[in-house]
DNA sequence: CACGGCATGTAACAGGTTACATGATTAT
DNA sequence: ATAATCATGTAACCTGTTACATGCCGTG
């Protein structure tokens, strides 16, 4: 139920189309929740089938219409009951790490440039968050309007996120180093004693 | 196409039952991937039927019988593409903070609720792993033989992501504090300015 | 004899991905 | 012209969750 919630986040505070919604997933939502717009258009018909949501056709002259949705009163309360709610916990789930896992399978080589891959991207992630910072959050924390503390948090999780993946990565460079190394017996590959 | 492959990696050394391979879902695989045991003898049926594992019936004397899979030549390959391909990166998804995003809806108490709650279970998984370093990895990475400096790194990324996590959940609480101090005037709540 | 662990599944549903499809407008 | 962007959707499929179901064995 969460997609629901979050688009229901999103209308809070303003109208939006499908369309725009569907834009949000790719900017502010991207930092914690991400839905193509199959599934945004898919939720919202449902949402307005079940009163959640209501739906008017605005015509703009030349560009082709579109539907603005609103957040109904029915929709505001299952939005607050559900942000009451305790969080629900996402199951792990890292093909990286399975393939960390079965590196005696797949031999070193490729694992070695997955995780290369990866902590170049973690730290390219963690560079882009630290540009928006700058830009859109140069003041002091404590000088923040609340909603922009809340935003800021959002944010900031994902610096610290990817900061510790880039740490892993680094650290795991070095023991895979260990692994290649040629100077050593080869003995038989084997996962587990 | 991920858990086949999770799967095809527990059956590379061993032969397991369905019910063995959801117990490793409990267990070792448990930090980089879960399923449950539903999932489990869905994909090995399937898996049965596209060749890439095979299967005999174990009578076990008393205990009922079970049904043993074992890797096939087909599956080592697929395994094997799949592990030398780059691992996907699976989209971003958190409740938590969704609902720290829409504070300014649901009022800061509840908030304050569930991030001391994400404090406490990011500190308790990390007294966990540490617990679990101390107690099977007691010996310098060096030392460790390649299979188990796998294992390791997998753990190992589990921690730095906890860490991460609990940092982020104290930063979280402080800001938190300055929202809900009571020595400021209230402004109409508003998400966006 | 009740309960937990072993061992296996089916069915329905919810959520997410991929592919396909349409048509207008705006910028190069 | 043609490509990108706006704007909307359908259909099929795959993956994951929840609920239901069965039956044996060993321990207390």
């Amino acid at each position: 139920m969460s997609l629901r919630s979050v688009i229901l986040v999103a209308l809070a505070d303003e109208d939006r189309s499908g369309y725009e919604i569907t834009k949000d997933f790719e900017t502010v939502l991207g930092y914690f929740w991400s839905a193509s717009h199959q599934q945004v258009y898919r939720e919202l018909k449902k949402m307005d089938e079940e009163g959640l949501v209501a739906c008017r056709v605005e015509p703009q002259g030349s560009k082709p219409d579109r539907k603005l949705y609103s957040i109904t009163d029915r929709g505001r309360e299952d939005l607050l009951a559900w942000l009451q709610a305790p969080p629900a916990h996402p199951p792990v789930r890292s093909p990286l790490l399975v393939k960390v896992y079965g590196g005696m399978i797949s031999g070193p080589e490729p694992l070695e440039a997955h995780i290369d891959t990866f902590y170049r991207e973690s730290e390219a992630a963690l560079n882009g968050f630290k540009a928006i910072e700058e830009e859109h959050y140069p003041e002091p924390v404590e000088e923040m309007e609340d909603w922009k503390k809340l935003a800021y948090l959002t944010l900031r999780f994902g610096m610290l996120r990817r900061q510790a993946d880039a740490r892993w990565a680094s650290e795991a460079r070095e023991i895979l180093r260990s692994i290649m190394a040629p100077d050593r017996e080869k003995s038989p590959k084997k996962n587990k004693p």
